[in-house]
DNA sequence: ACCTCCATCGACCGGAGCGGTCAATATCCA
DNA sequence: TGGATATTGACCGCTCCGGTCGATGGAGGT
């Protein structure tokens, strides 16, 4: 790829990332026309093959670029190493909407990247998500305390029901066209705040502080 | 249409359909070619405008018959009219269950329907949807007993979790190919429970009966 | 054996779409 | 003004796709 593409103004960078990002969702691979891609992000067909030398590579730059953004997004919003899940799960809140709020159809892009099968790409989708799935086993998983939680609950249903309301959610959302981060946030802590009252053993107030 | 469609022996016809609503379901309106619903059916194009004049009475066809197929099998397991929650809910699941097991890509099939934006069909589309939405006045709303609930439950948030959670579920599974409507039941069944054991008033053990 | 009906198919057509190229122009800076 | 770079519209060759049409072949009746 050219890299004088780093060297465009931001915003300019901006759309053409979420265009291709925004076209790349909504077809699979193949039925994705670059020409759609340019004219999402205002520029000539011509000058996004000045910048990539062809579909796939620019293809692949949008799928490798999401991932360090994603990483990078959670590592800054300091999601990883919590103790507390709620506190953790907060945190990766305040970290997708901010990432929504940049690239708004990075996860519908992902989502479908994930599962997409032409043989022209998947090959490199598997190897880096195999990569990346490397990294990510040395941070190891988060170390429950069972005691956190009320007596008796099924803590892997717990973790397991909350995870699929989440990605229910965004389904829900992602289907009624671009997600408001705003109602996002406000709709998902107080789904946390829900989760909080149901699951949380009762903090005994008369402890000692 | 060519009412022949329906002289067809059930298996053939439903392997059409189901055809219809693979491609369908995996692609736009426009970019879902009909050679590939044929060839997904084992039939030749030329037989499948045979039976529908052209590609768009063939996507109608299969919007109305997956209205009228989805209401019927409601109403056959006797999900309306329920008053307790999760019973009704139990009843839902079944009849969702057997539907995807004799038409596995309807839901995701109804899903992008419900989205699509193509001016040929959009409109028909949601004249339809208004229509019966317009039926499903009639059927009231479940009335909930509250008592049926642990105190201080915020029902309405409970039952829109429950929702996300269901959706979440179904997206997460349908990403990785077909459902398999077994594992679909147990897992539900197991959510159900879960929930019931969260959610519902422990029973009074000493009360009359 | 012959005819009729019709399910079914392969080949085909005209048009649209798409990936990618290239020569030409607009823009910017020295 | 000149040269480098940014940007474009027109274009090419190819593929795909909706839809048509004539041919085939088997089932059933006479």
């Amino acid at each position: 790829m050219n890299e004088r593409f780093f060297a465009l103004p931001p915003e300019k960078r901006r759309a053409i990332i979420n265009a291709g990002y925004r076209v790349f969702s909504r077809n699979s691979y193949k039925k994705s026309p670059v020409g759609d891609i340019a004219a999402e992000a205002g520029i000539s067909k011509s000058l996004l093959f000045h910048y990539f030398a062809n579909k796939k590579e620019l293809y692949l730059f949008l799928w490798e670029y999401c991932a360090r953004t994603t990483i990078k997004c959670l590592r800054d919003a300091g999601c990883y190493g919590q103790t507390d899940l709620f506190e953790s799960m907060r945190r990766g809140l305040g970290a997708k909407v901010q990432l929504i709020r940049k690239y708004p159809d990075m996860g519908a892009f992902v989502m479908r990247a994930y599962y997409e099968t032409d043989p022209d790409i998947c090959d490199d989708v598997k190897r880096s998500i195999d990569r990346y799935v490397g990294l990510r086993a040395g941070a190891k998983l988060m170390n429950l305390d069972p005691a956190q939680f009320r007596p008796g609950v099924d803590i892997q249903m717990m973790y397991q029901e909350m995870y699929w309301a989440s990605v229910g959610y965004l389904w829900d959302r992602l289907q009624r066209g671009p997600i408001d981060p705003d109602a996002m946030e406000r709709d998902f802590l107080r789904m946390l705040a829900h989760w909080e009252a149901i699951y949380r053993k009762e903090e005994d107030t008369n402890a000692v502080d």
